[in-house]
DNA sequence: GTTTATTTTTATGATATTTTAAGACTTTCT
DNA sequence: AGAAAGTCTTAAAATATCATAAAAATAAAC
């Protein structure tokens, strides 16, 4: 499952990546409005999580213009304690959910639990891409014929990343962004190591899938005809 | 299965018995919140479906009756689209699936399905996995072979968790959460500690089960040759 | 109240993962 | 072709995470 988060106060934000990290749920998270609305439009998320008072563009907003493009994605939101009627707005613009803060981030991880299962994705627990799949349960990739390889972390995640956008090519500073975070300092070329391990990996496994490099941009999750 | 449906729209509620019994499901229906609570406590439903709003006792309190004495049933509420705020107490009142009307009768069923399949695995008094066996009576450990070894609370909730969920990893966080409860401080390494325990007597039982760890991630319940 | 079992804490050694670094290889450009 | 920039691959070094033992604290049983 994948999430975005869209919330001004910095800590906040902060706080509530690492838990759903913890719990392995994928999110991002985006501080402004604008950030928020074109990560959304990208369509691959299974939730949204908004926060109403927002720079650039508020999230009533957001959630507007995605429901005027047929874009159904749940939505929760999260307001102060005293924008009551902003509820009522969020809930005209057709939000399935909110959040009063302060709230538990127990309660939070709950109802974004509750949504995804709701909108019947019970069965997001592997993708698949061509004849191979990433098995998000256990970590594993699996080819068609059975053939199962354990991936490490950071290998996952990457996969994950590749996987949830095939065929388009997620740059270097993407992948060091999302997996290594921020503030850290990693470089490119730890990327392309564990696209070497990566690689490695799936030929073992003897598919017709690969990872191909868009020089000087990234890579991205081809079947081998490409 | 045996389900009871508490609605008091009588026109929705006879419609509903039509096609629970046209699927094959035992389906008995009650009008009111006090004749709802008075049935469910019966104790003999696999799955309630609730309306929210009821006679004489609305749906949400009804669940918390049936929850103070540890009836855990599974429980779907209905809610009318212009009751937000009541699907949030119902989920906080510890239901497992809420629906808002007006809804296909079709998602109600697959709700009640996926909802007594989930449960319904946990009835039994035993899980096996490979040739290992969790009693759960008595908190036992047993071979195929007939070997047995006792548990202490701790190590079989955890097995249980991993039990439950073969193949899966299953998080440290996860653990800490479900074993250790939401506002406990325990630490990742009491997880450990426990692993480790579990571990040695898995192996004297010496069969091809093992406890996996995934670095960074957690555990999973793996046979011997993975 | 003493003994026994269970759980938590503390500490140390072990290990898989991750990072670093350096040379080989590829592609692109002039 | 030759140079330059970018990428791949490997091995080693570094590190974070984990396993285990043993002691201390707590709870349960006798």
């Amino acid at each position: 499952m994948r999430v975005l988060l869209v919330e001004d106060e910095e800590g906040l934000s902060q706080a509530l990546v690492e838990i759903f990290k913890k719990n392995r749920i994928s999110i991002d998270a985006v501080l402004d409005g604008k950030e928020g609305l074109k990560y959304a439009e990208n369509g691959m998320y299974d939730v949204l999580i908004l926060d109403i008072m927002l720079p650039e563009i508020d999230g009533i907003t957001i959630l507007k213009k995605l429901r005027e493009n047929h874009n159904n994605v749940p939505v929760i939101f999260l307001t102060a304690k005293d924008e009551v009627s902003d509820k009522i707005a969020g809930l005209d613009a057709g939000a399935d959910d909110y959040l009063t803060k302060p709230f538990s981030s127990d309660e939070l991880l709950a109802r974004v639990r509750a949504l995804s299962r709701r909108k019947g994705e019970l069965k997001d627990d592997s993708v698949t891409f061509g004849d191979l799949t990433l098995n998000k349960k256990n970590c594993e990739l699996q080819s068609q014929a059975g053939e199962a390889i354990k991936l490490s972390l950071k290998e996952y995640q990457i996969l994950d990343l590749l996987f949830e956008n095939p065929h388009q090519i997620i740059t270097k500073e993407q992948l060091i962004e999302k997996i290594w975070g921020g503030e850290s300092n990693a470089e490119y070329n730890n990327v392309e190591v564990y696209i070497s391990f990566i690689r490695k990996k799936i030929e073992n496994l003897k598919v017709g899938i690969r990872i191909r490099t868009a020089r000087g941009i990234g890579y991205s999750l081809e079947d081998e005809t490409r």
